[in-house]
DNA sequence: CGACTCGGTAAGTATTGAATCACATAGCGA
DNA sequence: TCGCTATGTGATTCAATACTTACCGAGTCG
């Protein structure tokens, strides 16, 4: 592997990790039925809302998500569709381990 | 947000955390070819065995690779044809970017 | 102006994760 | 059996991340 490569995973790995929080899923989620605001996405997720904006700012620096203000309140958004579809292979990812476990009780 | 709910962010969170890294995303490239024993993948992607048998273990562990011993070799195989898709969504995800990036250019 | 809400940031702490070295185990062949 | 290779595992070190508390700036409305 040469380094452009290398580099090319690691920015890949960057979004990839900017997603890989509960929390960070939960607001992707939440974020699929329109743009919502930090206070709105805080109680609604359950967590304070300095963490919020926190994880807030990792997935728009990484380019998941895009915000606008709105007089006081900033409302954030999902910048690609495609992540959704991100979503849908991890539910496939846990669905295929419950099926193989469920093989595997059948055993005992 | 119930327990429930959040319980299942924690296990797709960790599903996405374990392709969140430079060297397992090459991995998952290298297997999109076919099954791969450690030996193979680690001078692929140009790290020491024990590190990508750590790498492998933590994707194994997560359901998204499967193994096969074959005499003293393990081979390693994606176990869920998604994921590509999945990698897919994210090389969109820095397409927009650098469409952004040299739109912004533009106006210097 | 003064009080309030919303959003973000700084510092500190605790937790987690990655990489390395050294070693252990398993299978193959001489 | 002995040596060799492939793989995995502790233990350690080091860096990155998450969460909290406290605080600051911007905007709104009385």
């Amino acid at each position: 592997m040469d380094r452009q490569t290398r580099q090319l995973y690691e920015l890949k790995a960057q979004i990839v990790q900017a997603a890989a929080h509960p929390i960070r899923l939960a607001i992707i989620d939440f974020l699929s039925d329109g743009e919502q605001c930090v206070c709105d996405i805080s109680t609604h997720v359950g967590a304070k809302r300095s963490n919020v904006s926190r994880h807030l700012s990792v997935m728009l620096a990484s380019g998941i998500l895009g915000c606008r203000k709105d007089g006081l309140k900033v409302l954030y958004s999902l910048k690609t569709p495609c992540i959704l579809k991100f979503l849908n292979c991890v539910t496939d990812v846990l669905r295929q381990q419950v099926r193989q476990n469920r093989a595997v009780l059948k055993h005992l």
